[in-house]
DNA sequence: CGGCTGATGATCT
DNA sequence: GATCATCAGCCGG
């Protein structure tokens, strides 16, 4: 797992996040992803550790869930050693296992959009503040799995939705993917 | 497809 | 009391 969290953030396209939860197994491929980064105002670690970010400063490879508007949870994977707070914010997945259980979840029977979005993949993969701080790369219900498929070709752009620090290309995502979240403008720099 | 808006509640100041 | 790392639904072209 890359040191760095912008080569973390690109490490991640490509590969498998997996649930295995009691009412079955889901998994998806990330297809992208946004890295919030040391000295980054956007970052919910900027102001140091609180109650709610301290798994953004856990070893790298472990779970920061939150809640977000009071409605949607938003995953993200720390990114950097003990004590030093960044993370990266997982945006879409591709399904693969369990479908129809996302479907379920989800309340739509559109591929298209059942991960597609922060806060619909954590729907689709029942994932929730239970998973805070959770290491992704132990025994557990949730982990990082492989690669999936052939290399994804990773462009760069701005990140979404957020107004500090707002010009800088964190935002990852496999180029030509469906599964991408965010107007489809926002793309085109880097590959 | 792009643009807009209300919902909604934990968190932090 | 302000601030949100969002989403579904609605509208116009």
């Amino acid at each position: 797992m890359p040191v760095d969290s912008v080569e973390l953030a690109r490490f991640l396209i490509g590969r498998v996040l997996v649930h295995e939860s009691r009412a079955g197994t889901t998994s998806g491929r990330i297809v992208e992803t946004e890295a919030y980064v040391v000295g980054d105002a956007a970052c919910h670690a900027f102001r140091g550790p609180t109650a709610r970010n301290r798994s953004l400063f856990l070893e790298r490879g472990h779970a920061y869930v939150y809640l977000n508007y009071g409605v949607w949870y938003l995953f993200n994977i720390s990114s950097e050693s003990r004590g030093v707070g960044a993370g990266v914010l997982i945006r879409a997945l591709e399904p693969l296992e369990g479908v129809a259980l996302m479907q379920v979840r989800r309340g739509s029977d559109r591929l298209r959009d059942l991960a597609r979005g922060p806060g619909r993949l954590t729907v689709a993969m029942d994932i929730d503040r239970r998973h805070d701080g959770l290491d992704l790369c132990a025994d557990g219900p949730l982990w990082l799995g492989r690669i999936s498929g052939p290399a994804a070709q990773i462009a760069a752009s701005v990140r979404i939705g957020i107004t500090r620090d707002a010009h800088r290309l964190l935002r990852f995502y496999e180029r030509g993917s469906a599964f991408v979240s965010g107007p489809a403008r926002l793309g085109g720099a880097g590959g």
